[in-house]
DNA sequence: CAAGATAGTCAAGTAACTTGACGTTATGCG
DNA sequence: CGCATAACGTCAAGTTACTTGACTATCTTG
């Protein structure tokens, strides 16, 4: 993925709805891993917190994880890996299966997702703000609107 | 990143603006990439589109293309040497800088351009109809102000 | 014209995935 | 009940899309 420089908009770029698409998740994403870094959780990247989106705070079975995320098994062991190694998450054997795992958040963990749902209130506000209240609701709508399976 | 499951969206699943506007952009992609791939561009893909969307018809320097995306001139490199060997592009020595070269088009370039041009008409043309004229002239406006580089 | 900047290449390393092969534990059916 | 098969997790190796570092060739400037 070619990484967008944080510039103004150059008027000789592409621009059309997927451009633009692009360009604001990017931004999005941006601010965010920023904010994160800079509350202390130098460890974050955009692969983990799409994983951590799927991880909730009571804890998950691995094997469940891997069934909702829709990447290889492999993967998200190795995302894993990475996260228990960071000391956000930690995998417990499943007393109810001697083959399975339970993935649940350490103190630290939790403290970062504390923090992450601050942040993206902070970011939504920001939006609200620019855009205006209307303006911003009708966004939502759309987006959600254009995420839903197409009918074909 | 982890990939988008094609499914209907899960209530279970954060739910901000960020997430929205990034399940939106995978969507466009995916319809993008897959369009293109039909056309029998099997060559394509994401960060070669990128690559692409800062290549003018018209061609340009090597050293100017490194200088607007903003990543590596070595990542550029290896992006171009892909798109060479499928025969996308083509590099000629800068005639008026003996260390310079022009990336330009091939035919078959020309053809996936067009191609592409074509399938981002259609897709917008999908998006409006579901979304209604007024609120997708809203999206597009509200999507170009969230790119536009922040006042801080 | 020498010093330094610019253009491009080569090599090696990293993050975030992939597929394939494998051992262990659970399940369900004959 | 026993056994085939499926599910759970791991190990290993390969791919894509990048990164940094080191290097040569050419251009520019004081």
């Amino acid at each position: 993925m070619v990484k967008q420089l944080d510039e103004n908009i150059d008027p000789a770029l592409p621009d059309h709805v997927g451009w633009r698409l692009w360009q604001a998740s990017r931004a999005w994403q941006a601010e965010f891993a920023e904010a994160m870094r800079a509350a202390g959780h130098g460890w974050f990247s955009e692969s983990r917190a799409g994983l951590l989106g799927h991880i909730p705070r009571r804890g998950i079975r691995q094997a469940t994880l891997i069934e909702r995320v829709g990447i290889s098994k492999q993967a998200i062991q190795q995302l894993l890996d990475g996260l228990e190694t960071e000391g956000v998450i930690a995998r417990l054997p499943d007393p109810e299966d001697k083959r399975g795992k339970l993935v649940h958040y350490t103190q630290r963990g939790l403290t970062a997702l504390g923090d992450g749902d601050r942040i993206k209130l902070e970011i939504e506000r920001g939006y609200r703000d620019r855009l205006g209240q209307g303006p911003f609701e009708t966004l939502m709508a759309a987006l959600r609107g254009l995420a839903e399976r197409q009918a074909r």
